[in-house]
DNA sequence: CGCACACTTGAGTCGGCTCAACCCTCGTGG
DNA sequence: CCACGAGGGTTGAGCCGACTCAAGTGTGCG
């Protein structure tokens, strides 16, 4: 099942403009909704997954359940870093704005991501949702804490960090030696297979990011992208429908990609 | 000073040629010459900064001295990845050969640097020497083993992982919003400020890699940055030395990189 | 000397960018 | 109910930067 936009999450979700700067902390309703950790959709496929059942309530007292609206910040690029996230619901854009004005989005955070791996003094990135979503948020300190109390959890940390690391080197193959086709093939792909990670499998892929977000985040602009989306198209390898695509062939969109 | 190629330092070290594949372990002397770890060259800017002396003992046990000779091989793509190694002289090519027969340079280890992060089942890439080059050779599981009883070197490796991600962002920036001659100009900037945080400082920057690998790490073709460079040269910001470049004017070139 | 190899330089091509117009959908207000 | 504007997406024409292909230079080495 695919989940798609729904009003109903976001009852009670704090809104805030685009324009409108993050507030100095985000706008946290404690446990709203009654959400325990064991409960959690992606307790298995999160960090989380390192931690007995007992472990699990000593991170519960420091969680705080975080609700985002559509293109409301969680943190912003240059602010204080001062909390780690789980993202458990929803689907969040990480950008950086450059010196020169331009945009690159870094990646996208699904379910089960975890914000705040290698965590700097400040965000080098911006991070937005781009549809209802929930978080967890846990306070820098208290978390660096429970994390030394359990080595467990930081063994998970360092392994997640190993896997963002090797997800870094396939974008910058991506990104250094392929076509734009193939760019936008590989996005779709990775995205299946990240979705699939978490369970979620389906032929219509749900494109939550705008074209613009994805030529950001393979360095093209948003004409190519679009351009690539309907060849793809023409050639019967996806089909576009709103919200997302649907993959008819994946198996020669993944040779197309390369993979 | 600046290093330059000595054939000296390469005495004992056994030579294999390029097209030969390497052998299932690398030939291994252990402490070769003597070096102790209280006494490395690259302590303090490396993972093993965090222990204290007596770790370092142990540390010190579980290590293999390894030297390379240019052009070889430390591991290879695809191969067992059954130890992690730490540089602590020369360089290090780190490349990526993809199905298409193209090759990507994820890197380049200079001394200080930490090979194995990720510590996947196989290696993802092929490390080869660029010339004359000591690691630390410890094998994964008593490395393991280790770790798990050093919850500093854990952290510190953690905060490592942290640091690489740092960089592979900075890396997918630059490969995806960057012109040939600022992503040249970028490569040379960021190569002097490793170089200086190992304590390596000058004007003349050494080059051990060649321009194809420059290339291939910057997803630039071989003539685009040789042109890159001769107008870099031509421009009086660089000068193009044997094995290197004098760095003329540090501060045009880093505002041309855009950092 | 002659070969190998790394690098440089030039001419022409092409993929993705720029600029511009257009389409479609949706929300809003008369 | 339709008119309208805004925003996201698509399409087309022309251009330009990096690639391709090809030749030339320089250096080290047997």
């Amino acid at each position: 099942m695919i989940k798609r936009f729904d009003p109903e999450a976001m009852v009670g979700a704090p809104m805030l403009s685009l324009s409108e700067f993050p507030p100095a902390g985000p706008k946290a309703c404690r446990h709203r909704g009654g959400g325990h950790c064991n409960e959690c959709k992606v307790r298995l496929v999160s960090v989380c997954a390192a931690l007995t059942s007992d472990e699990l309530d000593d991170l519960e007292a420091l969680s705080q359940h975080v609700s985002l609206g559509p293109r409301e910040a969680l943190f912003s690029q240059e602010g204080r870093a001062d909390a780690v996230y789980n993202v458990t619901e929803g689907a969040i854009r990480l950008s950086r704005l450059l010196s020169d004005g331009r945009r690159h989005v870094m990646g996208f955070a699904l379910p089960g991501d975890f914000l705040g791996l290698s965590m700097p003094e400040r965000h080098s990135l911006t991070a937005e949702a781009l549809m209802p979503t929930e978080v967890c948020r846990f306070e820098r300190r208290p978390f660096r804490g429970l994390v030394s109390d359990k080595p467990n959890l930081l063994d998970r940390l360092y392994e997640r960090a190993g896997y963002e690391l090797m997800l870094a080197e396939e974008q910058m193959i991506l990104l250094s030696r392929r076509t734009a086709e193939e760019k936008v093939a590989c996005f779709l792909v990775g995205l299946r297979r990240r979705y699939a990670r978490i369970g979620r499998i389906s032929v219509t892929l749900e494109l939550p990011m705008g074209r613009q977000d994805i030529a950001d985040h393979l360095g093209l602009t948003i004409e190519t992208v679009s351009r690539m989306l309907t060849h793809l198209d023409r050639a019967r390898l996806i089909l576009i429908v709103p919200g997302g695509v649907r993959l008819l062939d994946a198996d020669r969109l993944e040779r197309l990609a390369g993979i």
